[in-house]
RNA sequence: GGCCCGUUGGUCAAGCGGUUAAGACACCGCCCUUUCACGGCGGUAACACGGGUUCGAGUCCCGUACGGGUCACCA
């Protein structure tokens, strides 16, 4: 097969100089995992900080992985967490196409390259004899025992249309690759297999697919997982066998999570049941703020910034650096993400407050006569997580069956006597009430325990109980009263003091 | 196991040869208060270990230990 030269310079032509272009290569596996959405926002921060392009790229060359619609989930989640990206598959780009499958004649091409150089040659063996090779030494490397096949011997084969895949020859030496992160890093090419390239369905592996696509498609930082570093000599090989510019690589420890079962960390993982970015969301957390969280696992600001951690996208932008990623892997912490969305939550707008909670509100709140704006505004500072709210707010359809105990309590002074003479003054003291606000019902309220003579709390604490039938509550007496209504209201107090007088 | 990488409080982390070693979460206490939250104030808690280099080391070098990653026709 000749090789077109012109369609080689073509492709080289089309590629973009001049500026930072990041890209995020996920494979359509149907969800984001946490560590991948810690990822794809450093590569989007890298490319705007510098005022480059962001791009997105599919990686589906493993057709046997192929999840249906999962192409979709990655838009979804990129644009929920803000991540616009500048050239896609769907908005199309100078070096399209942008989904690894609508390229895979190119890649052929570029083995085909690298086979006349010498930096790769067909392999025939049999998965059988690999596994053959691998008896007594799982790890073996492969044993280079196509790579003395005579050119006859190689046409013998082709032409009795034998399998065969591409693989990478490595040379002798030692090979030096500078990482943004971790620094120069220098191994002894001894180390490395002679990796596939191109597989016997004609489909490259990743490993090759990625350094055809980020060359060709003028990519400057290779932002990617540090699980990938010790692949990272092999790409340098390889971008040296085709006399590319290297790309600066930037790897990023992975996050990991505290396993309660045994006490230690362990990587993130889905199968461990940890959650993914949509598990998160479908948990009632705000995208901000994990995007906010998941910014500040693995990298901090640094100066005058130091301190800050609640950032906009913007700020991030502003503020981020690659130099202060961290190298070591970090733990996922549920309880300071729970911190930052509860921030998150109380820093939104009542109304838009009100929106997201409604939804949660009625979840337990059937009863139309209760204003769902007055219950979201109790719950705004008192939930961590939306889905937080059903429990919370049970009681306003229905009172929860409840023991006399609650009565007493210390701090507020009541017993069950005390409480009966409160709810026996409180009574009378609301059903008098001319306007059933608030402001009325807290004048009333405050005005008997001063007659009363006892502190507010004395009052409040068994008015609330019977309103609500529970300890805690979101919110005091006065707000619950007025949410139940006067009827209500009353009706509970009065089932509230016959327990008493029971 | 070989190779590569890492190691500051329970967790996230600042620090980039000279600091009383920041800050945040969590935890504890106090205040505020109509329960709980919110808010305010305070507290417990860290440079893995051993050698160097240096006037001086969390910061630099070398070991050890521990942790992580990787060794596929997966990405």
């Amino acid at each position: 097969m000749a090789l077109d030269k012109q369609w080689f310079a073509q492709m080289e032509s089309r590629i973009p100089k001049g500026e930072v272009r990041t890209r995020f290569a996920p494979s359509p596996t149907g969800y984001m995992h946490v560590g991948n959405l810690r990822t794809a926002l450093y590569t989007y921060l890298i490319a705007r900080h510098a005022g480059g392009k962001f791009l997105l790229r599919i990686e589906d060359t493993d057709q046997g992985r192929l999840v249906e619609d999962a192409v979709d989930v990655i838009y979804a989640t990129m644009r929920r967490c803000g991540l616009d990206w500048d050239e896609g598959p769907d908005v199309g780009g100078p070096v399209g196409p942008y989904i690894q499958t609508e390229r895979r004649d190119l890649y052929g091409k570029y083995a085909q390259l690298l086979l006349e150089t010498g930096h790769a040659y067909r392999c025939f063996c049999t998965e059988e004899r690999l596994e053959e090779l691998r008896q007594d030494d799982p790890n073996a490397k492969y044993d280079r025992h196509c790579l003395s096949l005579t050119p006859e011997e190689i046409q013998a084969k082709l032409d009795a249309g034998e399998p065969y895949v591409i693989r990478q020859r490595i040379p002798e030496g030692t090979t030096t690759f500078h990482d943004a992160v971790y620094g120069e890093i220098t191994v002894d090419n001894a180390e490395l297999d002679d990796q596939i390239l191109i597989k016997s369905d004609g489909l490259p592996t990743y490993n090759f697919a990625n350094v055809v696509d980020d060359h060709l498609m003028g990519i400057t930082h290779v932002v990617r997982g540090a699980e990938y570093l010790s692949s990272s000599p092999k790409y340098n090989l390889l971008y040296q066998a085709f006399g590319w510019e290297i790309p600066t690589y930037v790897h990023c420890a992975s996050v990991m999570i505290n396993d309660p079962a045994t006490g230690s960390v362990r990587k993130m993982s889905k199968r461990h049941g940890d959650p993914s970015y949509e598990d998160l969301m479908a948990q009632g957390y705000l995208s901000q703020a994990v995007v906010n969280y998941v910014a500040l696992l693995g990298w901090a600001p640094h100066g005058a910034l130091a301190e800050q951690e609640f950032f906009t996208m913007e700020q991030l932008i502003a503020a981020f650096d690659i130099g202060h990623i961290s190298k070591s892997p970090s733990a996922f912490d549920l309880d300071k993400l729970n911190y930052f969305n509860a921030a998150y939550l109380r820093s939104m707008e009542p109304q838009a407050f009100a929106q997201a909670a409604a939804p949660y509100i009625r979840q337990a709140v059937t009863n139309p006569a209760y204003d769902v704006s007055a219950i979201a505004a109790l719950l705004q500072a008192r939930c961590e997580r939306l889905t937080d709210i059903p429990e919370k707010v049970d009681f306003f359809d229905t009172l929860p069956q409840y023991s006399v105990e609650l009565f007493t309590n210390k701090k507020s002074k009541t017993n069950p006597e005390v409480s009966r003479a409160m709810l026996e003054a409180a009574i009378p003291a609301l059903s008098a009430l001319d306007q059933w606000t608030q402001e009325g019902i807290h004048n009333a309220l405050v005005q008997l325990a001063a007659q009363l003579e006892v502190k507010n709390a004395t009052l409040m604490w068994p008015v609330r109980i019977a309103a609500a039938g529970k300890a805690v509550t979101p919110g005091g007496a006065i707000e619950i009263c007025q949410i139940l209504g006067r009827e209500e209201t009353l009706r509970r107090l009065t089932l509230g003091l016959s327990m008493l007088q029971g």
